[in-house]
DNA sequence: AGTACCCTACCTATCACTAGGTAGGTCGCC
DNA sequence: GGCGACCTACCTAGTGATAGGTAGGGTACT
């Protein structure tokens, strides 16, 4: 596999169980079977890495929610979506997604992945907010009465029953915390 | 003023604004005006001060809930004080409330402080269940279902939306992410 | 074909620095 | 005299980063 592809997926993986802090490029060297200094050659400096990071998981991301908006379905069942989609992150438990984490370990990033990660939040709010709106209009969403404070609280919701979840180590947690969320939405039975 | 206050304050400015592993003795030493090796004496290893900290935030923290809770004020007025607590722990936006820091970098916490965390979620929990039950009980808290889901997800909001606004070192985004919450809670102008 | 050159992708060895932590001494106060 | 509170001085184990070297592949000119 590509070098750089194995130490941005061992880096991702550390800094969405343990924080981009808290994990050292010898951490990396020895996961992916290359020495420390190797990794220099294609991140240079750690914030590099970061970049790297949030680059390729905000494309990923974007592609995901684009594609979340293609389908024909109400808008109900695309935000049931986008709430798995944090649910998945979780995984077990342990792990957080990479845009919680980077959020929370906010003070040693450099002012360029800063930058990107606050362009990643609103590119979030933005579409949230589509899709509250066409949940409005085609009915299948209840309450709505202001699409963009809804969509600010649902980006909150998502990352905040995360947090805890992964706190306690306990996704049902996670579950709990987004149930009223979910109980707004009509989930039509197909099958 | 007592050394060890001075330096719990210090530890606790420290990681609400960088996190707990992103500030060492030797910033606590220059900032309280003792030397690095001093402070090993009021805390003999680091996982000492952590339990300092979390020890004395959920202290004064359940303090806090219990003197919202014995007012005489509706329900959803104590809910808007709750809510007023994680506001005004953001500051200017620079920091964020002693759990939800600790929640991010919770791999390097001890065993004991993660359970002390834990304690305190819960014990949060439990107690907005309660207001969300009275909230139910007195009509001042709109479209109340299931207290328990509610507590839980009004919890993962207030961290969530300081996550988010601490993110963005903007207040605004938290007040926005709130909003649809705090337009459940009828309030009774008082003047 | 041979040689000169640059490239990628690593390596070893070491840098300066910081982390938390320890040993042992000093000073004032009850 | 003992103890609380602090000091100087030091240690070990890391950290990210750098310097300089090397194996092997491609390209280009003669």
């Amino acid at each position: 596999m590509d070098t750089r592809t194995a130490l941005l997926d061992s880096a991702e993986r550390a800094a969405r169980q343990r924080g981009f802090d808290a994990f050292s490029y010898a951490d990396l060297a020895k996961e992916v079977g290359i020495r420390k200094a190797s990794i220099h050659y294609h991140f240079p400096m750690k914030a590099d890495l970061a970049f790297g990071l949030i680059e390729r998981y905000a494309q990923r991301f974007s592609e995901t929610l684009s594609n979340i908006a293609a389908s024909p379905d109400p808008a109900a069942a695309k935000l049931t979506a986008y709430r798995e989609l944090y649910r998945d992150a979780l995984a077990d438990g342990s792990q957080l997604c990479l845009c919680v984490s980077l959020s929370a370990g906010r003070d040693s990033l450099s002012e360029q992945v800063l930058g990107e990660l606050n362009r990643f939040h609103e590119d979030s709010i933005a579409w949230l907010e589509r899709i509250f709106e066409d949940g409005h209009e085609d009915g299948s969403i209840a309450n709505v009465d202001n699409p963009a404070l809804e969509a600010a609280a649902t980006l909150a919701l998502m990352e905040g029953a995360q947090l805890v979840a992964r706190a306690a180590k306990d996704v049902a947690l996670f579950d709990q915390a987004t149930a009223s969320f979910d109980a707004r939405l009509t989930h039509t039975q197909s099958h």
